[in-house]
DNA sequence: TACTATACGGAACGTTCGCTCCGGTTAGCC
DNA sequence: GGCTAACCGGAGCGAACGTTCCGTATAGTA
């Protein structure tokens, strides 16, 4: 239970093609789902990746243990990146370029959570540590941010990252509406 | 093609109990398909309105035709109410009543939504004329309330859709977020 | 190079689900 | 009340999909 991936297996280390196909079925499938929704068949995300059905079940006993790896990788590089920019970039400038980030790039990602919401599934309690590792990073981006008053003072962590939620929504479904001047309405009401 | 629901068949009045069952299948699968997804078989759908499965497929002659039926009949009742709400209230007022109809009570819409965006099927192309005649009234519930000056006057009727759909998201994936406060980000972001 | 544990591919199985079909029932009308 | 066309329920069919199994191939090692 305290290993990163959430899962106790001793970790016996992966043969070289494994581990290659292990990370190539998790990247298609990503993309795959996300653009597609959850109805793709298992066996036609094997086909795309270049493998059979066998290795896809042997690396991930389950379809749903296959969503569970995707969003637990998306999270885990959301989070590397949001410490990168906290040690990076200007407290002030951070938190907007991690802001920027989720809301233009996120959209892939928001493909994936929209399937898995439509079929009933909850992030939250799929990955409760990672989303705290989340909320975390994202905490210590605001706080700086607010310290630096370039954000006002009294939204907190759950209120950005539901404001998040929101504007990848507005960029996925924005149809013919101009994203600068919706997510301008956005950042603009986050200043102090 | 001339017809309210989309459909060019010459209009047959329906008799009494097939017209109380094709309603009431229509209700039960708004909310079984927004609240677990469109996973749910036609089955349980027929099972939960009280009918067999042979009585859904007479109304909707397939699964697709449901869903759209469904959408045809939401997106007729938003534009009835934003009509009505623009006879009804002071310009100033009409446009934020309706926003805030939309991001609260729209919540269930949204859980279809995303089951039909998870699914790849895309809102806009399913029902054009419903789109556009959606458009419309809210573009003159927007006229109306940028006329009277109570929303800045440089925002679309695209732009407001897709806030509009973002703040649903908020409201919908909000988790321990505030909402009066989330919300009120993008309302005052709206005013001049 | 030879040996073995590990991993691979894809055929096959059981289940689920969309959809059809038909014998029975009921609403609308005289 | 009796007649007919419209409608109903639910068993059953075929296809699709998740998952398993096993004979074959290959990476790692001495």
């Amino acid at each position: 239970m305290s290993d990163r991936s959430g899962t106790v297996e001793p970790v016996k280390p992966l043969r070289a093609d494994a581990r290659r196909n292990r990370a190539k079925v998790l990247q298609v499938a990503y993309e795959v789902f996300a653009a597609e929704g959850l109805g793709v068949p298992i066996d036609e995300i094997a086909r795309r990746a270049g493998v059979g059905a066998g290795t896809v079940y042997r690396h991930f006993p389950t379809k749903e243990a296959l969503y569970r790896a995707i969003v637990v990788d998306r999270v885990e590089h959301l989070v590397a990146t949001a410490r990168e920019l906290a040690a990076t970039q200007a407290p002030g400038e951070a938190f907007y370029a991690f802001f920027d980030l989720m809301t233009t790039e996120g959209a892939t990602d928001k493909g994936l959570a929209d399937a898995l919401a439509g079929e009933g599934i909850d992030l939250g309690d799929v990955m409760p540590e990672h989303e705290r590792a989340f909320k975390d990073a994202l905490g210590q981006l605001l706080r700086l941010a607010q310290a630096a008053g370039t954000v006002r003072p009294d939204v907190t962590v759950a209120d950005v990252k539901t404001l998040m939620v929101g504007c990848q929504a507005m960029q996925r479904y924005g149809g013919d509406a101009a994203p600068e001047r919706v997510l301008g309405v956005v950042r603009e009401g986050l200043r102090p």
